[in-house]
DNA sequence: AGAATATAATTAAAACATTAATTATTTAGA
DNA sequence: TCTAAATAATTAATGTTTTAATTATATTCT
């Protein structure tokens, strides 16, 4: 029978809790919380990127985006650069200030995944990934299919 | 080399998101937030509960259940009865409104727990099961050690 | 061209997270 | 016993999430 404790989404925020803390310390040290991290390293990745591609490579809704970017702006981490070809989009650029920032911590970030890693062997860890990845894969196409497709028609 | 994509903060936020939108929905349909779910959850499966034991059960932290309480409380699904034998504690306990409840959604997360349970080989769960929970339990101790022990006095 | 539609970013409001401090009560120790 | 430390719940302040609505600009289609 199933038991609460045991179902997927607990199973991952307990993993999730158990793996943030020393993430969480270092980027507090640098006055950094953990979605700001998140939107850093992706800006950090390319030259520029709209919102709108932020938002799926770091997992945070648009919404969300906008009061850590401006956050981050205020820090002077990154500036907003409104696009010439598409005056709607806005483009995020890392500042020199967070280059800096990034060769400093990202070796502590290395550190610190390398420990998780060290904790089960190089097979489990990749057959992990693969189980969880192919989860996640199923769960949304099969979100897609309540989504009426482009073409459909309500039933009537 | 470390991609932040593959980084397992990444994986397992990726997995959540995939698979949490089918349970927002349902848990939306009754006017409950995924937090009221998971508290509501482990109050069902006893009859008293400490605010501090649903903390622990429910991955949240003690400040935030005071307000997910308050709505429950607003909402008639739980009442808080204060301890007699213990004044500074509280317990929590379920409504016949939210029994009633509870016979109603809980077939129908039991559902989409199934379906994300089909999607991989029996085998290939336990085995996704064993290795986050190794990994949790490695990350946790390892926490444990930057924390001073009872009699631990700092290096001098 | 002009109207409907789509897209990018933002704002607004309610719920929740995180950290630190506070209040009330209990327990432990000199 | 009386004080210091621990515990349970709460509050406060700042940051984030979620959903829905809004603004501005682009695109599409007739």
């Amino acid at each position: 029978m199933l038991t609460f404790d045991r179902s997927l989404p607990m199973i991952l925020n307990r993993a999730l809790d158990a793996i943030m803390p020393p993430y969480r310390d270092l980027f507090s040290r640098y006055d950094l919380t953990e979605q700001q991290w998140r939107v850093l390293r992706v800006v950090w990745s390319s030259d520029k990127y709209k919102s709108v591609d932020l938002a799926s490579h770091t997992l945070l809704a648009t919404a969300s985006l906008v009061g850590i970017l401006d956050r981050l702006e205020k820090k002077g981490l990154v500036s907003r650069v409104r696009s010439t070809t598409d005056r709607r989009a806005v483009y995020i650029v890392a500042t020199a200030k967070s280059r800096k920032l990034e060769k400093e911590v990202s070796p502590q970030v290395t550190a610190i995944h390398e420990h998780l890693r060290s904790t089960v062997s190089v097979e489990e860890w990749q057959l992990m990934e693969s189980i969880l990845t192919r989860i996640s894969a199923a769960s949304a196409s099969s979100v897609d299919l309540n989504v009426p497709a482009p073409n459909d028609v309500a039933a009537s």
